[in-house]
DNA sequence: AGCCAGGACAAGT
DNA sequence: ACTTGTCATGGC
């Protein structure tokens, strides 16, 4: 790791597991090294992390920004006291003390929407692969089999037989829709910030083949609403049987932050 | 062969 | 407003 141009090196500020965290169903851009480093493409840039001597560092012959990663990586937030707020609720303790160290990340606006389009009705393995075909086909090649996730305007220009190789199926005409939108403004990452939570969601709602779920999904991991709380399958099933249909009052205002490590939680053992 | 996968849409009550 | 069949594709 001697060998890259740049090293950084910041404050966890509580618990994170990259294993935990870059594999639990938010991101589908990393992957897991031999040498135990993770390497991911975000942003456009190609970077390795590890967690060594209690900090997350991050490698990579690319330009890091502090400001960037530490928001991306939610190191600035205070995960001790959503954990303390989250476990006054036994249920939801067991949730959290599966997977502690699980963050939710501050991902790219136009890549979280397009690859939660990818995850209707799709499993995470397929998402994956779709995702790194699409960037493949019409990323910007970044270094020797390295591609950056394709822009708006990049794919508004797309027609569904374009988009035939990555084989996303009916999914190709919500991608094309989505990128549309964003391409001229209609649905920005800015406006969404801004609005609360549910006209946020209505906002990514016109696009054609956002709903409930892949909507509040780009709320949550993209633009930081920590209210929003996805519901899948996993999700509707450990409500029902774990909380008795409503998620605990401990959670409030923090849904989306339980949700992942609930989500977790089901997949195991529900 | 049939069912499921981090859903959404359209048509039908 | 609530239910149901359908949508591509691939893995099991």
């Amino acid at each position: 790791m001697n060998s890259f141009k740049n090293r950084l090196c910041l404050d966890i500020n509580g618990t994170l597991s990259l294993e935990e965290t870059l594999f639990c169903g938010q991101c589908f851009r990393w992957q897991k090294n031999e040498n135990g480093f993770y390497s991911g493409i975000v942003h456009g840039i190609y970077l390795f992390a590890a967690v060594q001597n209690g900090k997350l560092c991050l490698y990579s012959d690319f330009p890091l920004d502090g400001e960037y990663w530490r928001r991306y990586f939610a190191l600035d937030e205070d995960y001790p006291a959503y954990h303390a707020a989250l476990c006054k609720n036994e249920t939801l303790k067991k949730c959290v003390e599966y997977a502690p160290g699980i963050r939710v990340l501050h991902q790219d606006f136009f890549e979280t929407l397009i690859t939660f389009i990818i995850s209707q009705n799709n499993n995470i393995p397929r998402i994956t692969k779709i995702t790194q075909s699409l960037c493949e086909n019409f990323g910007n090649k970044i270094g020797e089999g390295l591609y950056s996730f394709p822009d708006e305007k990049t794919l508004a220009a797309l027609s569904p037989e374009d988009l035939a190789p990555i084989k996303a199926g009916f999914r190709a005409k919500y991608i094309i829709d989505a990128a549309v939108h964003t391409a001229c403004g209609d649905v920005s990452f800015n406006s969404l910030c801004s609005a609360c939570a549910a006209d946020a969601a209505e906002m990514l709602k016109t696009i054609k083949g956002v709903g409930p779920k892949v909507a509040d999904c780009v709320l949550l991991f993209s633009a930081g609403k920590k209210e929003a709380f996805p519901k899948d399958v996993w999700i509707n099933r450990a409500v029902d049987r774990l909380f008795g249909g409503t998620v605990p009052p401990e959670a409030a205002g923090i849904e989306g932050i339980a949700q992942q490590y609930i989500f977790q939680y089901a997949r195991s053992f529900l």
